[in-house]
DNA sequence: AAGTGGTCTAGACCACCTT
DNA sequence: AGGTGGTCTAGACCACTTG
């Protein structure tokens, strides 16, 4: 006589996944109530609502009451990329890591700037620009625009010694982010400061931060080539 | 006399991340344990676990038995991307969609192609290039191989009419996907394909599928200048 | 109108980790 | 060894959405 064992969300999590990547449920279909499946196999309906609710979050089923649980046709392609801080992902291959400040000044935002961060156009900023370094190399450069007016204490800050991105992820949290990537041509000064060709073919990583609706920062960042943004999924 | 509403784990989401935003809880902070914030603001434990979980995925709080709940003090910077499919990316911009096959042929996997999909070298493949237009314009190039072992179908669909990534993912589902982002000057044939020019600053994207651990298939897509991947968190 | 998923509760026990 | 988060259960009620 066997145990009965006690399901965790996690056995049912996998049974219907198994299910669905063999076919037995296949795109469309649509799955047994959850009530159901939870008599199947012999669990409360509680534990099949986690296991469930992990499927939907991955994209693989879709949830609507009254409308039951249906496998999906196209399976959600989605990616989560984690977009570590330059000194830790340099740090993180071994590398020493070095900072820089290019340039720091006082400035009304221009209109691209304002437009970023979905705010009235020539709002007081801190326009910063840095390079973050691997080894003494050009790891990452990032032209920054702060908004002073949310971030106050930001001018009585050293950015010749402190890293304006850290700073402010530690002291001023964001509720919201807005962030693209996208590949451009280097102009002949973002290329001497990445020690790349002029016409070399950049990562950018564009990102704007707000606390509510309060602007705090947009940042473009350019990688030398090599540069790869990865996910393991 | 007022009527006891009841708290749903979104209210108690709310009002965790209302006093982390606003640094009652400070980056480093201890919160209350859950049964505590749950006698506080009066509900079930459990509601409180359903509201620090999302907290925690999203990567502004780190839960650990015994050491309690702890607001991080460099916030996790990560995004989800959603990678749609060519045809529905382009058709959602009120552009037509368009798909032309560039070439097809069977052969062995050059080491390129097997390292990226973790198998054997000389596999027998099927390497299909095929470009996705909008409005008649390119607006994405890939050039992938297809692991015919594991997909044995494939050399029967006519791909001068399926897209095979469409075909693919109705097919045959993964459980694994590596993706890369990166940028890359354009070849002359590249250019030559998506309209551009040679030397340009594409946007590229590689990805690679298993089943288990079973090869599908592996893609390079290529996208002209202007490409951007968004995301809004 | 009714079926289905979403959530709340109260209590119990477990598993992990720090002390 | 003990404290804390993680999960399971059983039951109830709610909210959405479809037929």
């Amino acid at each position: 006589m066997t145990i009965a064992e006690r399901l965790t969300w996690r056995d049912v999590y996998d049974t219907i996944q198994g299910r669905i990547l063999d076919a037995t449920y296949s795109p469309g279909t649509r799955l047994p109530r959850d009530e159901d499946i939870a008599l199947d196999l012999g669990c409360a309906r509680a534990t099949v609502q986690r296991a469930m609710r992990a499927l939907a979050d991955e994209g693989l089923i879709e949830r609507k009451r009254k409308g039951g649980t249906h496998v999906l046709r196209l399976p959600a392609t989605r990616a989560t990329f984690h977009i570590p801080v330059a000194r830790l992902e340099v740090e993180a291959t071994g590398a020493r890591y070095g900072y820089q400040l290019v340039s720091r000044e006082e400035a009304d935002a221009p209109r691209a700037v304002a437009a970023a961060l979905e705010m009235r156009a020539h709002a007081r900023m801190l326009h910063v620009r840095a390079l973050h370094l691997a080894n003494q190399r050009p790891y990452l450069f990032e032209d920054r625009w702060i908004c002073v007016d949310t971030v106050p204490e930001i001018l009585d800050v050293d950015l010749s010694r402190e890293n304006a991105n850290e700073w402010l992820l530690q002291h001023r949290p964001y509720s919201r982010c807005d962030l693209r990537f996208f590949a451009i041509k280097a102009a002949a000064d973002d290329a001497d400061l990445l020690g790349a060709e002029e016409g070399d073919a950049l990562f950018g990583i564009a990102r704007s931060t707000w606390n509510g609706s309060d602007p705090i920062t947009t940042v473009t960042a350019l990688a030398p080539p090599g540069y790869e943004m990865h996910s393991r999924a």
